[in-house]
DNA sequence: GGAGAATCCTTATCGGCGATAAGCTTCCTT
DNA sequence: AAGGAAGCTTATCGCCGATAAGGATTCTCC
């Protein structure tokens, strides 16, 4: 049987969650696929390609998900876009690494920001939102995994400190759970954008005063 | 002249500044500083703790930043803290990616988790929001940091499609900056957490129902 | 149906990497 | 002066991604 690229992509995702990021080897991935290291090379121009397939593959399942209600509110569309591209890198180990630091996909972009202009966004605004809660589950996903990497699992809840500020923090975080944490940080970040939205048709500007950046980028 | 732990962190900080973080390798650094590879591992015991280092460095300029104004709004509080904390990962490249899989700095939350609750955030929101910009600033430079390292840099500004919905978000982006981009999403993040604290206050809610998530973790 | 090109893989090997072992100095302590 | 710790060197490992060169096998076209 011959092997194809989708033939590897899915065993390399395999590897990936039994041995991590490091320990997908292209000499590893071999043995798994019963043919020689470089032969590899044949199917992909060098290791970096074959992150970007997988990534691909990630992706994929992402868009499969959720074909998103035609007249769905754009805050709505947005929650469940954010926390569908979570799950999406959760379902592998590493996930958010294999991710990071391939390129962005554009036709993607232009999809979501479709579905936010016809609902009634104003294009600045659907823009930076997008670009916004993309990159804020990159981040969130990709510190998530690297905490669940650390094997033992125990991150002592600090025994002494119960009533403490430091203790309170701690315990909340945890009692919330991941899952519950990330969704109130991306409505919060959905929640602005809609008071922006609203601020900008009624003219109106908030109370809280942020000055704009006074240094050079 | 003896060597020590900040000479080397030093050192390899210019290096990363100078190769990236695949050109940091221990032999490089070693030449740099006119000793021998395998003398790094006298001072550190592995790469991975010298990364540590560096990180701890990057976070040292951060934390010397901005000393906050002791009675300072929350919201103000926290849009300089995400600005300082972008800024730091950004003076080196591939500074996300330093950061990035280093344990999170447990006394550095709490002391900001203080300045919020003194200003009258509750815990909960006050833990959900650091917890959110300190992940969003991390996904946010990450990809802003890759994209800044393809090198031609060109990202050719589609040509044709000048009025396309397509043609319009990526000039808008573009435009925009990356700054100015970072902290108009720093800013949604922020004015969610203030919606949610003033609705928790009135025990009001909002006119957009975003169901929570029904499928497990 | 046979020549030759295209496909898919192997064997052999490279240079570079992080890391360890073992043994020199140099210097500080008592 | 003895002895040990500090700080380094030389030598070497095993593993990694990647390339070179050449076998098979299959496809294509006259």
């Amino acid at each position: 049987m011959k092997t194809d690229k989708d033939q590897i992509v899915a065993a390399a995702l395999i590897l990936l969650n039994e041995r991590g990021l490091e320990g997908l080897t292209t000499r590893a991935l071999a043995e798994r696929l019963g043919i020689k290291q470089p032969a590899l090379y044949w199917h992909f121009k060098d290791r970096r390609a074959l992150l970007d397939a997988m990534n691909a593959a990630i992706e994929a399942d992402f868009n499969a998900a959720a074909p998103p209600p035609a007249a769905m509110a754009w805050q709505d569309y947005v929650f469940q876009m954010g926390r569908d591209f979570r799950s999406a890198l959760m379902a592998y180990r590493d996930g958010a690494r294999v991710h990071a630091g391939t390129r962005a996909n554009r036709a993607q972009l232009e999809r979501h920001m479709a579905v936010l202009v016809r609902n009634g966004l104003p294009i600045p605004l659907s823009v930076q939102l997008l670009v916004s809660v993309g990159r804020f589950v990159v981040g969130w996903v990709l510190e998530e995994q690297a905490e669940a990497s650390l094997l033992p699992g125990v991150l002592p809840i600090p025994p002494a400190d119960r009533g403490s500020l430091a203790g309170q923090t701690i315990r909340t975080f945890f009692d919330m759970g991941d899952q519950a944490a990330f969704e109130a940080g991306l409505k919060m970040l959905i929640a602005g954008a809609e008071h922006a939205s609203e601020a900008e048709r009624t003219g109106k500007t908030h109370h809280t005063q942020m000055k704009p950046a006074a240094d050079s980028p």
